[in-house]
DNA sequence: CGAATCATTGAGGAATTTCAAGTGGTGTGG
DNA sequence: CCACACCACTTGAAATTCCTCAATGATTCG
């Protein structure tokens, strides 16, 4: 499983938006409270590995992807990341992985010197920062059976079934990224990742309305596949 | 990147020993004052994935994997925990993987709720406790990009090099696990794992002086292998 | 010492990558 | 509004890597 190096992302400055708070109860709803809105448009970083973890970030609008990079360019996309869900959040000092954005994206961002502040105070805010983490290696967790165990068919069935739960839940979906975000996501290339679809499509597992439009026609074959 | 399935795990009773305690400003150290050391036989389940998870695991001596199954009986295993090593701990009530002794092992076994009790009322042992699942975080992101971007050699290069860290530091390597475990971490199957290591003694970048005994012959090799 | 498990090696085949070309859509400037 | 340029996606053919199956060696353990 090697593959070509993909081109990285642009790099920009940052604006900055009006706020509008909600909800106290949970971290998620407090940094409503303490956090600003920043715009920010396709392929941009929000932040790269090794620089200082200074936000916790929630996506309000568009997607968002995390990647390492190996030096010579390869690339491996840890997850994305959609509406309402939060990344960059971590204990040291420092960011272990990049993010950027995959289209024109609003981010939430809150200083996590005030969210570590509240947990130092709250047990029970300490308790969801831990508990944030823990789902994020468990959701890691589980890519690693995608990424070690699996063929083609499997990953990208895995993949869709996936983008399905985090969408409307419904039989269509919309894909936000492109197909080389989806290869580096799942270790395998455009080319391979572009076959599988169509390959589906054959074994009418799925319909391919445009490239990004994808309807699950046999939820259950793709299922199986993961058995 | 597919394989054959990997037969599993003995599961027997536990065992209790005497305990002998030690320093209590970190979590590692209180541990030794509320855990009771608790020996595992090679192969035997510590614990299943769904399980409930009451305990907190560090490994006294031996060596410990943590797994994922595929129904079909393939196996990724997601780690492996050698000699002063924490794991098994979860902020909800259930474990999300299995481990396993991969040789004979003694491993404290500390109270989950003991540990949550104090987190709830100490912010600097909650700090820990979420700094712990962090670095685990870490890790496996790292692992990611072994399974998603890697060749064969890489792959092996990477584990033997990340061994050789966590053993002595030095050139030599006493690898605990076998060539089946190696291979489940690495994505790849025995016979590949095995080949490979031929080749790199061939390269000269490895000695073979048993099929558990390897000697880093040449660092810069197997470094540059994963530039 | 023999049985069993673990590790290595070989040969052939399958899956995926690579390289190359072609298609389709989209935005921009004329 | 069209033409062109650009980018994302698809498809084909050849090459490669890794897996599978099978046999042989080595090591461990009773």
């Amino acid at each position: 499983m090697l593959m070509r190096p993909t081109t990285t992302a642009t790099r920009t400055s940052r604006y900055q938006f009006p706020r509008s708070g909600v909800d106290v109860n949970t971290i998620a709803g407090s940094m409503e409270l303490m956090g600003i809105r920043i715009p920010y448009a396709r392929n941009v970083e929000i932040f790269g590995e090794g620089e200082p973890a200074e936000y916790l970030y929630k996506v309000v609008s568009g997607t968002v992807r995390s990647c390492k990079l190996l030096d010579d360019g390869r690339r491996q996309v840890t997850g994305f990341y959609m509406v309402g869900e939060a990344f960059g959040l971590e204990p040291d000092e420092e960011h272990h992985f990049s993010a950027e954005a995959v289209n024109d994206t609003v981010i939430l961002v809150v200083k996590r010197s005030a969210i570590i502040g509240l947990a130092a105070r709250d047990a029970d805010i300490a308790r969801q920062l831990w508990a944030m983490t823990a789902r994020e290696l468990q959701r890691v967790q589980n890519h690693m059976l995608v990424l070690g165990c699996m063929g083609a068919k499997q990953r990208v069935a895995a993949f869709l079934l996936q983008m399905a739960l985090r969408g409307s839940g419904g039989d269509e979906i919309e894909l936000p990224m492109s197909r080389q975000d989806i290869a580096d996501y799942l270790g395998m290339t455009v080319e391979t990742v572009s076959r599988t679809m169509t390959q589906l499509e054959n074994d009418a597992a799925i319909g391919l309305a445009s490239s990004r439009r994808i309807v699950l026609r046999d939820r259950t074959a793709l299922t199986r596949l993961n058995a």
